[in-house]
DNA sequence: TCTGGGGTCCTAGGACCC
DNA sequence: TCTGGGGTCCTAGGACCC
């Protein structure tokens, strides 16, 4: 296939595993591709998976819909002007998760040091074929080729010295739209060392990893557009500017540099549901309720992977796009429905809306494993290590009743919205209040003037 | 043209501890 | 008189990624 001179991939240069351990591989419009593989109607027609609302977004578009200029992130108002025989679908994300698995583990088959990024994408190190002698571009052509038999979808293959380059080399290496029309990829690209330099000075900034509008424009406002412009910073002015781990990140990047270890078996950090609603929220026990729902679902995810969650957090989105949270991390560690709604709605009910709400999430984070929570909040709440259910459920209850006084307190009575105040939606549940001195927040009555 | 839902990471200030 | 220094935790906000 033709390519442009300088970005072909270098097929025919020896690469050792040495020279070329990180790959990067990419499912090619993962969303829509398995859309159209389970319906075989769709086949030759535009697809996107995303919201088909007024507030809806493109998360996947397939290249048949890439040839109107339909692309992801982008508003599916836009996307159906663009495109008006769009099929938009709402997503499967079971469906995509079972894929998901599969590519994750056909890519372990190679190496075990694999690191998802979200589910169509894994950085890989194949350090460990080392001992096979195994040329890594050879490596990655039968990885993809069995991607493509085993899952039907297929995929872009990076190849290069570090994660930097191995993504950069997963984007060239994809189909693209030129004019209209589809131009096949070449599949699998390598970076060789010597065309390492020439790739980056090519490169606007926004193509580097943690590069967004944001820092683009500011980068802009400097006088740096492209990474060789970039390579002209010194590090220290790009720390006064940007702090301390981007001014580094960034200088690290435009030489090339990146020592970032491909990481297996990443634990998640933070659990969350979110909606924007398609007409806004303004009622308050409306918004109530939907801090309620959400923070069920973020607790059916919990006991779902065993995990209690100690921060409860809540981020509203106005009508005017401006977004705040609220967060409240407890003694212990919670899972259940009602404590995670509980804190949820308190938390909503403290801040000061900004108009309508198009967007209500609930998040739960300072995870850790279930087992023994109980155990130890009855050691925490001054107990004699017996665990007692009631006992322990009553105590809860006690600190949970006293975490959300401190609420008010904090953040001022009228700042609550009226749906907090009143037992029936079974905020407070009634517990005989000062009969328990122990616990953080257990002695708060007493300073309440 | 108007911006989803799942996340991660960073910064900065205050509280608190030694 | 003026008044530490570092570490950790918590919270709010922001940028970014897929």
């Amino acid at each position: 296939m033709a390519s442009p001179s300088g970005t072909s991939p270098s097929p025919s240069e020896p690469a050792s595993v040495d020279e070329a351990p990180i790959f990067h591989v990419d499912l090619d419009a993962f969303f829509a591709s398995v859309e159209i593989l389970d319906d075989p109607t769709l086949v030759g027609r535009p697809v996107a998976v995303g919201g088909a609302g007024d507030r809806g977004v493109i998360a996947s578009a397939s290249y048949e819909a890439r040839r109107y200029g339909v692309r992801s992130a982008m508003a599916t108002v836009v996307a159906r002007r663009r495109c008006p025989g769009l099929v938009i679908l709402p997503g499967r994300f079971d469906r995509y998760d079972e894929y998901s698995r599969r590519f994750h583990q056909i890519v372990l088959d190679l190496t075990p040091v694999v690191e998802p990024l979200g589910l169509d994408e894994v950085f890989a190190d194949v350090s460990s074929l080392r001992r096979l002698d195994v040329r890594p571009v050879v490596a990655a052509r039968e990885l993809r080729s069995r991607i493509r038999s085993e899952l039907s979808i297929d995929a872009g293959i990076g190849v290069a010295r570090n994660k930097l380059f191995a993504k950069l080399a997963s984007k060239r290496s994809k189909p693209q739209v030129v004019d209209g029309r589809v131009r096949p990829g070449e599949g699998v690209v390598y970076v060789s060392p010597e065309l390492e330099r020439q790739w980056l000075d090519e490169l606007p900034v926004r193509a580097l990893w943690g590069v967004g509008p944001a820092t683009a424009e500011r980068l802009g406002r400097l006088g740096v557009v492209s990474v060789r412009d970039l390579a002209r910073v010194d590090e220290s002015t790009l720390r006064s500017h940007f702090g301390r781990a981007m001014g580094h990140a960034l200088a690290e990047m435009a030489q090339g540099r990146d020592e970032r270890a491909v990481e297996a078996d990443r634990a998640a950090k933070s659990i969350g549901s979110e909606e924007t609603y398609a007409v806004s929220l303004t009622d308050d026990e409306h918004i109530a309720r939907e801090a309620r729902r959400h923070g069920a679902i973020v607790g059916r995810a919990l006991r779902g992977s065993d995990q209690v969650a100690r921060t409860v957090s809540v981020t509203l989105r106005f009508d005017d796009m401006s977004a705040t949270g609220r967060s409240q991390t407890l003694p212990f560690g919670v899972d259940d429905d009602e404590a995670i709604g509980d804190v949820a709605s308190a938390l909503v009910a403290t801040i000061e809306r900004r108009g309508a709400i198009r967007l209500l999430g609930v998040g739960a984070s300072t995870l850790s494993a279930r087992e023994g929570s109980q155990l130890q909040l009855s050691f925490e709440l001054g107990g004699t290590g017996v665990v007692e259910d009631s006992r322990g459920h009553q105590a809860r209850r006690a600190v949970l009743n006293d975490t959300i006084d401190d609420l008010r307190r904090r953040f001022g009575r009228s700042a609550i919205g009226s749906g907090l105040d009143l037992g029936p939606d079974g905020l407070r549940v009634s517990t005989q209040r000062g009969d328990h001195a122990f616990g953080p927040g257990g002695d708060s009555d007493t300073q309440r003037p």
